[in-house]
DNA sequence: ACCACCTAGCTAAACGTTTCGCTGAAAAAT
DNA sequence: ATTTTTCAGCGAAACGTTTAGCTAGGTGGT
């Protein structure tokens, strides 16, 4: 492949006057302008990003590190972090961290040897680490997504888990459900728990308590969610309204509702936290709140370049989205005696 | 950040013993080797994959070009190559060409900037044109997802398209159908002609053919799926099955379904090329052909990973997946007179 | 005519790594 | 004891680009 002393020779001019012509950087005669230009199309030369990295230090690379790659959650913010990196002049360097803290660890290293710009990193743990540069301690640009991190003085971008949590539970509750039960995330994450207590604090509010046996870990997982929903469903006395505390898991618990016969609301109101696009449509509409996963990418992308151009000795920002509840038709009032599963 | 040179200076010996410690590329004698380890530890020292990208010719990275990321099919196929492609010791970087073929240009340009050791890409159209290295035409080892591409010679990974829609059409026919109507995907895609093909071939082979209203254009898109679902199931005389030909289009007829108050298979049966992980629990659940997605991307891999190592001499790969019916609950036998959408 | 200033284009070093070829010391063969 | 062979470790060039500093020629002022 020609290189930029190929077509310097064939243009008769320095390597430093066609790296000007290239990158627009500093007058050029239009004569010689004229012949470096040639000289690259009839080359067909592509200047190497690799050489240019080695010499500016910057390779145009962000790095987005997301959790679970098999959540619907994360497929949306890959699309829109591809389109906004696109935007912004950048690729998109992938990695799947799959909810494990070694492929994190491991992730991180290579992303300090790619020497990407900045990185989107969904934490799978409170006590993630982010990438130095050098152990002077200069951190790589990070904003993290969706979860925080102890310690760490970084961006975030997250969304008010307690206030979704609490406003799906108050709803229930308007409703004049009371027996309410929930399936959880993992409670070591700041997403999990957060979610929980939101919906702990709303029920307290009112004098209620979730029954212990009404609160089943469903790990953020459809099977999970599916088999804990059977065993909730089944209980001698199930609960009348159930909080999830995710979309995957709400399809969890639907198929986990159709397979034992039962109708949401006419048997059971069900609300979660955040859906699945694609299932919007269908009936029942599920009540859920909201995530705004394409501005909360946008955002997260924004304040990563804006740390990559003036620097990481700023302040970092915190940016809390609020969810918005969204109606739909799988919540109903609250009559005594649900017909049991079959 | 710490340098090989600044580990040489520490450990007392010379930057190609530090090479050969860290890449075990030569012997060095234990003592030696622990004072480099000690001064890789101490500095924290990272090697530059842009540097070494600069010398070795190859930046570990593997290209993926989709063409709609916003389809949990791409998505699917997203999660299959990162975990792929970080098994084979590569960093994925992903791109959204959108179906257009100015997005499609632009993407390879950088790529070959970039200097990608591969490419899997999902090509926008038939005369989509793979990068090559040099204009001498060595092409960078690239595989074909899905769809094909006139006058490449290049890897290909397939689905067999007009036999998955023969199989779901017999399938119609076998229940007795022989009003049977078609929501296409784009035609000048080798997909979406190849489906509608097969269900043409299989139509005719028993003297059938549906009608011309009854083939309308959905584009591969949920919402155009949904509108033109809408304007089949109003006609005079709508047909009794429907074959769509892709998932994500099976959602938007759905959707119009359950808009216009009309069930599968009582009303109307229909079935489709793939369908949408996530949906398949969800009643009823979708007759459709599957597409083994993570088994095609995992094969990809292995064919690209060969073509890396081997050049691009050796003579192009064609690999055809078959495509399996898998019955669900969305069609039955054929019955006079379905009721009409209200 | 001479001097001062400006500027387009050039030279060459540097970015961080790899690796070829060299060399001095040790081991083996005679 | 001498010669030959082997080998661990090293020096330095190269990969492709950018850019600081230099210079020759042109322009403007006196």
């Amino acid at each position: 492949m020609a290189t930029i002393r190929d077509v310097a020779n064939r243009a008769q001019v320095s390597t430093a006057t066609v790296s000007a012509v290239v990158n627009d950087s500093a007058y050029v005669s239009p004569e010689l302008r004229a012949r470096v230009l040639a000289a690259i199309s009839e080359l067909d030369y592509t200047p190497s990003l690799a050489a240019r990295n080695l010499k500016r230090g910057r390779s145009q690379l962000i790095a987005l590190v997301v959790a679970d790659l098999a959540n619907p959650f994360f497929a949306r913010m890959v699309w829109a972090a591809e389109a906004a990196v696109a935007a912004w002049g950048y690729s998109l360097v992938l990695f799947n961290s799959d909810e494990k803290p070694e492929n994190e660890r491991r992730i991180l290293a290579r992303i300090r040897m790619l020497s990407c710009d900045g990185i989107i990193l969904v934490p799978v743990d409170v006590t993630s680490a982010i990438p130095q540069r050098d152990t002077e301690g200069e951190p790589v640009p990070t904003v993290l997504f969706g979860r925080t991190v102890e310690g760490q003085k970084t961006d975030t971008i997250t969304i008010d888990n307690v206030s979704a949590a609490r406003q799906v539970t108050n709803y229930l509750m308007d409703l004049g459900h009371t027996r309410i039960g929930t399936i959880t995330g993992p409670l070591h994450l700041t997403t999990g728990r957060g979610r929980l207590d939101g919906m702990m604090e709303a029920m307290r509010a009112r004098g209620l308590e979730p029954a212990a046996s009404h609160v089943r870990p469903g790990e953020f997982r459809e099977d999970t969610a599916y088999s804990v929903a059977r065993e909730l469903l089944t209980l001698p006395e199930p609960p009348t309204a159930l909080y999830i505390a995710n979309g995957v898991m709400a399809l969890g618990v639907m198929r986990a509702l159709a397979d034992l016969g039962l109708k949401c609301p006419d048997d059971i109101s069900i609300a979660s936290t955040d859906t699945i696009p694609g299932i919007g449509g269908l009936r029942p509409r599920l009540t859920r709140t909201e995530h705004p996963v394409i501005d909360m990418t946008n955002e997260a992308l924004r304040l990563l370049i804006d740390r990559i151009n003036r620097g990481t000795n700023a302040d970092p920002r915190n940016v809390v989205f609020q969810p918005s509840l969204v109606v739909g038709e799988s919540c109903g009032p609250y009559r005594d005696s649900p017909p049991l599963a079959r």
